[in-house]
DNA sequence: TTGACGCATGCCCATATAGGCATATGATCG
DNA sequence: CGATCATATGCCTATATGGGCATGCGTCAA
C-alpha cells in the first residue's frame, strides 16, 4: 500500500510545508489562488492543487469573488491535530514551566503568598 | 517530486495514522517491539519500520535490554507542530472558553470572590 | 460573440511510501 | 559453538504524490 492520500484528514493535508504556509498566510484574511501562489513563490497550478487537499479536509474554503475565487481559513478543521496533541502537553517541562509562572503571576496579581503546594 | 519522506520532519511522521498510536501507547511507558506489535495488531516488521521513522524524527529513543529493545518517547519532538498550531488557537473559540473555566477554578480553589476584570 | 483574465484539471514523471514475506543481524543461554 | 528468541532489513508491488506544462472552463468587459 502507499501512504495514505494527503486528502485523508488534517494530519496529512499539512504534512506539506506549503500547505502549512498557506494556512498561515489565511490567518490574515481571505486570498485569491494568484495572491497565494505569488506570495509563496509557486506556481498556480500548485497553489490550487494544494488548496484543493486543504478544502477537500476541510481547512479551508472557498468563495468566489468575479474571476477570482478567494479561499478562506477554517481552522477548526485542525482541532483533532490540536486534541491528538493535547495528549502529549505533560511531556514538556516548558509547558509545566509557563503554567507554573502563569500560576505565579496570578497569585501576585492577587498578593497573596501562602505555601504553595501545586501537587502534579 | 514525490511526497516528502516521512522522515523528513515531525510532521510527516505523524502523518501515519499507526505511528500515532505508537506515540500514545507509549505515553505509559517504554515498550518493546512485539509488545507493540502486538497491541497494535501488526506485524513486528511493520512496527519496526514505523519505529525506525519516528527514531529518525527524534519522537522515540532506543534502549537495549538483553534481546529487546525498549522503545521511549521522546515527546519533546512534538513541540515544532505544537508551536506552529499555536498560531491558530485563536481561532478556536472552545480553547478561550477552557481558559476561562480555568481561570475560574483557580480562583474558587483560592476562595476569592473579587470583581473579575481579567483583560484579553 | 469574442477576448482576456483567473482558476481548475489533465497528463507525464520521478520518487517513496506501507505492507507482506523472507532473511540477515544481535543477543542470550546451554 | 549452536540453537533460539527479538529485531532490523531487503525486496517487491500498488498506489499516490508534488511539480512542470498545456489546456479546459467560467466570468467579465468591449
Amino acid at each position: 500500500m502507499a501512504r495514505a492520500a494527503t486528502t485523508s484528514d488534517a494530519f496529512n493535508a499539512i504534512a506539506e510545508p506549503q500547505r502549512r504556509e498557506i494556512l498561515v498566510l489565511l490567518r490574515s484574511g481571505e486570498l485569491a489562488v494568484s495572491e497565494l501562489a505569488h506570495d509563496l513563490g509557486m506556481s498556480q497550478p500548485q497553489a490550487s492543487k494544494h488548496l484543493r487537499v486543504l478544502r477537500e479536509v476541510g481547512l479551508v474554503q472557498v468563495r468566489g469573488s468575479g474571476k477570482q475565487r478567494l479561499y478562506d481559513l477554517d481552522a477548526g478543521g485542525l482541532r483533532p491535530v490540536h486534541e491528538w496533541l493535547g495528549g502529549f502537553e505533560q511531556f514538556w517541562s516548558e509547558s509545566f514551566d509557563r503554567l507554573d509562572d502563569y500560576v505565579q503571576v496570578l497569585k501576585q496579581t492577587r498578593g497573596e503568598r501562602q505555601s504553595d503546594d501545586n501537587d502534579r
